[in-house]
DNA sequence: TTACTACGAATTGTCGACAATCTTAAAGAA
DNA sequence: TTCTTTAAGATTGTCGACAATTCGTAGTAA
């Protein structure tokens, strides 16, 4: 029994080990967007029963990474701009409330360890320059500790166990390495200085804009994408 | 194939007709909140196999209503005052955004019909003098085609799959007819006025506001029957 | 050629049985 | 007595097979 990385899912069963690898699989791509799911072929390609491999479509299902239709079948969700600009809406309002959450309910030692966290990224970032570390891998952590800091346990999951998983899709996607890395840092910087004040309002505008700014940066880079695709063809 | 009415779930499966009944118990209290449910038991009673009623489960676990532990089973969700709180919190933030899309998205028919259904309310309410209906069926649906109104199909289904379910439990098995559904009626009207000046920020906050309302009187009926309960013993 | 129908292959939904795990209760040791 | 251990019972997880439905194809008629 292991834990993931990217959930607090505890691996116990063989259906949690195939959700998560195939949760991962999706997510980088390696499963395509959009493409149609055989169960019994995807049964056999991960080693288990069509029973145990539809108990992990279920759960793929409930964070948005397939679509299922009674009698025809299983799909991974297809990255479309509409569908960026729909969860970016939801996850603002969402992460918002977390951060206003958070002035209010995170402890002061957790707020110390982000601010630790913050400037361990500082070093990291000039050492590396623009290396991909920060904006992966970081910019999560940044966001789950502030989400975790809400206490409110509903939105906890509803953010980690759902919109996430989708939301690091299309980043991933569209391979984000931008130059937004500096830029994510200072934005940082002031929502956790808001949240150490308590103030939540602040916070909640700041943490906003801050998911505006990472939606418009991905936006153009799928139109870029989209662009380069058409002009391929 | 039938269509089920609180939700746009289409019944084509035997799960599907599964799901849609138990949740129709557990929401109102026939099969008992913080119970913990047996697999072979309820499969007989429904008629089906296991792995039907698992399927089932899946989809009760995924808007809330059970909660799955691996190797140890299901129990239905025990409604807690911190977790109406929690609900609420993020009911609020989900619902002032859609709110605040449906003033720039909603079709001036949608509106208008929405106005003709506030007034049939009116009448009605007239009628039967706070007959439970208004607070009930009225008001569902009044939420509903706001949040349908946004046009953010992420949205409608994280509330009207995710959330509702659970906010109907509460309210259901509170017993929810109080004296507030004149006042409702006044806040609807005026949710409904900024709508069609397409004004988004006002109908944000007389959403968020209205809400806010209702979780105090679910709240004061809480601990109502809260005190009632110590009281017996 | 085009549209419709009917058939067959493949896929999904459902079932009953077996294996793995947890829970309960009894038995034994400190 | 109280705590630990162990074994039986029950429950969940997993499997392979069958039934129901859908999709593609070939064939026929207009």
């Amino acid at each position: 029994m292991t834990q993931d990385a990217f959930s607090e899912t505890l691996i116990t069963t063989a259906s949690d080990q195939v959700f998560v690898d195939m949760r991962r699989e999706i997510v980088e791509g390696s499963i395509e967007q959009g493409s149609k799911i055989s169960e019994p072929e995807l049964a056999k390609r991960y080693g288990v029963s069509r029973a145990t491999l539809r108990e992990a479509l279920n759960r793929l299902e409930s964070c948005y990474l397939v679509e299922r239709k009674a009698n025809v079948g299983c799909r991974v969700v297809a990255l479309t701009a509409e569908r960026l600009i729909e969860v970016y809406q939801v996850r603002s309002a969402l992460e918002g409330l977390a951060c206003r959450l958070a002035a209010d309910n995170m402890a002061p030692d957790e707020v110390q360890s982000l601010k630790q966290l913050l400037n361990q990224h500082l070093q990291t970032q000039r050492v590396k320059e623009g290396e991909s570390y920060y904006q992966e891998a970081g910019d999560l952590d940044f966001h789950f500790r502030i989400i975790k800091g809400s206490k409110n346990e509903h939105l906890i999951h509803l953010l980690s166990n759902g919109l996430y998983q989708l939301i690091r899709m299309y980043r991933v996607q569209m391979g984000m390495v931008g130059p937004r890395v500096s830029k994510a840092f200072d934005e940082h910087l002031a929502i956790i200085n808001a949240i150490e004040n308590h103030d939540g309002e602040l916070a909640e505008l700041l943490m906003k804009r801050h998911i505006s700014a990472s939606q418009a940066n991905i936006q153009a880079k799928f139109d870029l994408l989209a662009a380069q695709k058409k002009a391929a063809q």
